[in-house]
DNA sequence: GAGAAAAAGTGAACGAGTTCCAAATTTGAG
DNA sequence: CTCAAATTTGGAACTCGTTCACTTTTTCTC
């Protein structure tokens, strides 16, 4: 049984986090003193200091809680079904990006991961680290999925296809966060058009298959590679 | 002719930055005092804030300098000739990733990216910004020479693909940056290999060409559509 | 060349995150 | 119940980037 000094402990924790979490969405980052969250959480400031190293450090808390849920959606998502290796990605990318805006603003976003490019040896930067390679390692599972299911051609290389495939999402979530009046749609067809050059490259679809009848001609529809068998 | 105001104006703002250059290399970014940089070049504290608007300003002031000479040397290499896709982007990544350093440590870069993605819309984030475009548009401009070559399939989406490649190779220098004990060859050979998935599926090699007499396989040859004509 | 106006320089003061510490409080053990 | 250990507390002090009211320098005009 957990004694009472180890429950304060846990709720002296939880109230801080709340309380940053909370301000940091209203006030912003920069516009939360420590003195406010200290206030809200009803504990002094150097109390803050005993559960977190500093003010960044709450960050990563936050944006823990949100990436772990973020990998999760992933992993069910993995797990389904998949009709096409565009589909599929397009989904999971989808997926990272919506439901990281949960929690966190695109302003947290923005001090999250300054600083986690600032201070890479803190125990917040190779936390973030930690997160981000997970992320890249999901993709790499989505695309061995997709080749176990026949979708994917044998011969691709799917750590460096998945390592590709992150690294420009969370380069296109950076500039996604860092600017204004930049919708979630945008920044998903941008990042679809982009990975398309490559997707239906990599893509293995049954000869058998014939044209799906409703469809209309895409700008993006080419006498392309997309129809050889693998 | 230029008056005295201006000279001196023009003298201080030299030394001011000549100051912070060496200091931020020596001493780190955090461990170089506002104070200390006003020291050193002569002037106030307040005279260095007429000049940069905070001192994250003076960062980029080198970074532009640095990306200015990197632009140049990358146009340089597109104007040359190229044998193959490969190739020719492998060598325009090394340029970009081996000229950074020359007057940014690589605690320079961490700090400069950091402040670049907090503050977007300031002087420096809008600059930085810039910097990173003009970098990605010319990487869509070796593919595009590469496609009049006839070395690059003509229904590629250059602008995606070039997008792709930079996304990635940015997002790799800022791993490298972040990662004491990475070499830069380390960091070259990963790019190849993520680059490799993509590149060999958009090369158009001449269906005449004979395999290279003195060449021995490698892991990474395979009886690839790298051999059909476009 | 003298005085006024404009531009630029100056450094003490300020704000916010962080550290430190001695006193007060709480908890667990004998 | 009492003492010892662990934690919290609150505030003063520190650091460093940044600001601002004031002074100095330069230029322009008559």
């Amino acid at each position: 049984m957990m004694g009472l000094r180890e429950r304060h402990k846990a709720d002296r924790e939880r109230r801080i986090l709340k309380a940053a979490a909370r301000l940091f969405r209203n006030a912003g980052y920069d516009g939360t003193k420590m003195e406010r969250i200290a206030q809200t959480a009803r504990v002094s400031i150097g109390t803050i200091y005993n559960y977190y190293q500093n003010k960044g450090d709450l960050l990563v808390a936050i944006v823990a809680m949100e990436v772990n849920e973020v990998l999760g959606s992933g992993a069910r998502h993995i797990a389904g079904r998949h009709r096409s290796v565009q589909s599929a990605v397009d989904r999971l990318v989808a997926i990272y990006i919506e439901h990281s805006l949960v929690y966190l603003s695109e302003q947290m976003w923005q001090h999250a991961m300054a600083i986690a490019t600032q201070q890479p040896d803190t125990p917040f930067g190779v936390i973030y680290a930690g997160l981000d390679a997970r992320l890249a390692r999901q993709v790499c599972e989505l695309l061995d999925t997709l080749k176990s299911a026949g979708l994917l051609a044998e011969d691709v290389d799917t750590v460096a296809a998945g390592e590709l495939i992150f690294n420009n999402l969370n380069m296109m979530f950076t500039t996604f966060v860092k600017t204004e009046n930049m919708t979630v749609q945008e920044v998903l067809s941008a990042i679809a058009r982009q990975h398309r050059v490559l997707l239906e490259r990599i893509t293995c679809l049954p000869s058998r298959r014939r044209p799906t009848p409703g469809r209309t001609a895409s700008p993006y529809d080419r006498a392309s590679r997309a129809d050889r068998t693998c």
